[in-house]
DNA sequence: CATGAATGAGGATTCATTCAT
DNA sequence: CATGAATGAATCCTCATTCAT
């Protein structure tokens, strides 16, 4: 119980080396590298990944919290920004995607059910949901959507969408979730 | 002196067990399922398996046919119905949806990007992009869309949008792809 | 119990296109080559290899028992020819040789001890030692060779040193084979 | 710190284990003797013998060496020690078979033409050859032999001899290269 | 704490051989 | 008799994960 962060300087150090190693390694190989060429990268041995990350779900997390964290304070800051709540929603759909479509391959295990991904599952839903849903919400109270459609159901679509949209560039994910966040609006 | 299809009926079986069984293979585990749980769900040797499809590209491209030229089949025959063009390719969306989702859970192929699929995405679009933009221009000729979204983009949305819809019973793809069609009347 | 050869014309059509197949696969890809190769270029079935040769043994036997008769009835001929023993000797060793040289694999199989190639042991055997051994017993008799070798070591050590005599141009078995007839002549 | 050896205990005499181990497994099967029987023999996992050979070249060329480098070494000390040329080269084949035979029975990789034991060979003449060169030379320059035969004729000629020596207690492989070496005596 | 060696499950593929048609 | 489909053992190789040092 030592808080966030590891007290022992070498420690937090190699934490450090192997978080960037992982993300280069998700950027060079998708989010499912082999552990051996993350610990490579990082210039330690495989057991230091697992004794830090113990499944590759946590490294996952690790790697992406900050950007995970900075969509999550996104929607109260758009909702706030003064557009509707639609636009609000819109918008933070796009930082969504924005996220995913950089992060290679990650939108595919995020709807893997493959146990191993649960930690990263969990933390999405945890940080992420509450936040499409407070959107949700706000537009469907201001009358600029009427489908009933949930935050899980909406944010699991728009993960799917973008799989496959960081290796093929002819692939246009972003407007794809524009008709799905369109289609929201319609009348039912 | 049959041409196409094997003359020995237990050899006809046999092929056609081997198709649902991948197909069910396919659903259950991705394209990517273990040859010899095919072989095993056919109840035949993995010998016969690669008998009939040496390669796995050749086994998933027949498994697609049977459904594709269905499909194919389905739109014009759903055009010609009497609805407006719209409703035509809504249900045939929803057609391409269950053949998707319900029989096959093949969706995830249509995104591969691993070589060797090559073959088979050329068949599948090759097969039903046609019939799709034939829909598309119908709704867009009788004004009912306005969308520019091509048939390409619009199958491969669908398509990742029924990803993993066979494995997850909360996971309602076939709204979410209403949600897209619908989003296809949107003004722009 | 029909004699030698089959009665019904196209049995033996068969087996003369199996053998004629089987002397090309072995020239081709050595005495190990598949059975699938062999019927197929025979233009039969497996299933008609298996019948007419049980093993591989037995079509190896049926492919060279012409040569391997020939090289038997030499031995005779050449020491009835005039020369001194230890010259027909040299000499049906060379015919041996010879054989063994231009099949491909051959010699390779005959040191094998893998079950499957005993007829092929025992038939090069039964008609082959007998000659090899007048021929020592001849020459030892005239005192022309001293050494106690029997013809089943001599023969094995003649069959060893073909071993790539025939994929390897720059390796000259006869020469070796030369120098071990030679070192029969040694006092001890 | 320990520049080619391992530096830890148990990893050495996994290696040497492996080495043993594969040592007697090509004695018993050949040099494509199953990786697994090998990793078995050796008490380890399949993965230990690939971290550790990664090809299975890399392995032979392991077992190879170990026994060369003695063998390698015999030739000049034979020389020295006083007896003729000629029997100093009898001794060192004498050597060359005991390690043929005796402790490896690795004769039939010697002349595989298997590409992917291009190494091997290459490390064996390298190594080889020179040495039995020097004994010849020798041997020819006291007037003991009078044959024109190369050190790598003799070689693969001896080395062929010795094929399946060890699998069969019947074939005297000693005895046919007393003969072959006798042979180089002869005039010519 | 860090290391990386060892493990072994997992998946692919080939081919000799049998046997239903 | 002939066919060739089916079988399945045998082999290869990769990596995630554990654990002795």
């Amino acid at each position: 119980m030592a808080g966030q962060t590891p007290r022992r300087a070498d420690v937090r150090r190699n934490e450090q080396a192997l978080l960037d190693a992982a993300a280069a390694a998700f950027v060079a190989a998708g989010v499912e590298a082999p552990v051996r060429d993350i610990a490579a990268r990082a210039g330690v041995g495989v057991g230091t990944v697992y004794r830090h990350f113990p499944t590759r779900a946590d490294l996952v997390v690790a790697v992406y919290r900050h950007q995970v964290e900075a969509c999550a304070e996104a929607g109260p800051e758009l909702l706030a920004a003064g557009a509707t709540p639609f636009a609000a929603l819109a918008g933070w759909i796009n930082h969504f995607v924005d996220f995913l479509v950089t992060k290679h391959g990650l939108a595919a295990v995020l709807r893997s059910d493959s146990t191993g991904f649960d930690a990263l599952h969990a933390y999405f839903l945890d940080r992420l949901v509450p936040v499409c849903g407070q959107l949700l919400d706000a537009a469907r109270a201001s009358g600029e959507i009427h489908s009933e459609v949930g935050p899980v159901a909406l944010m699991r679509g728009v993960g799917n969408l973008c799989i496959g949209a960081d290796s093929d560039p002819d692939y246009d994910a972003r407007r794809l979730v524009e008709l799905l966040v369109a289609g929201l609006r319609q009348q039912r």
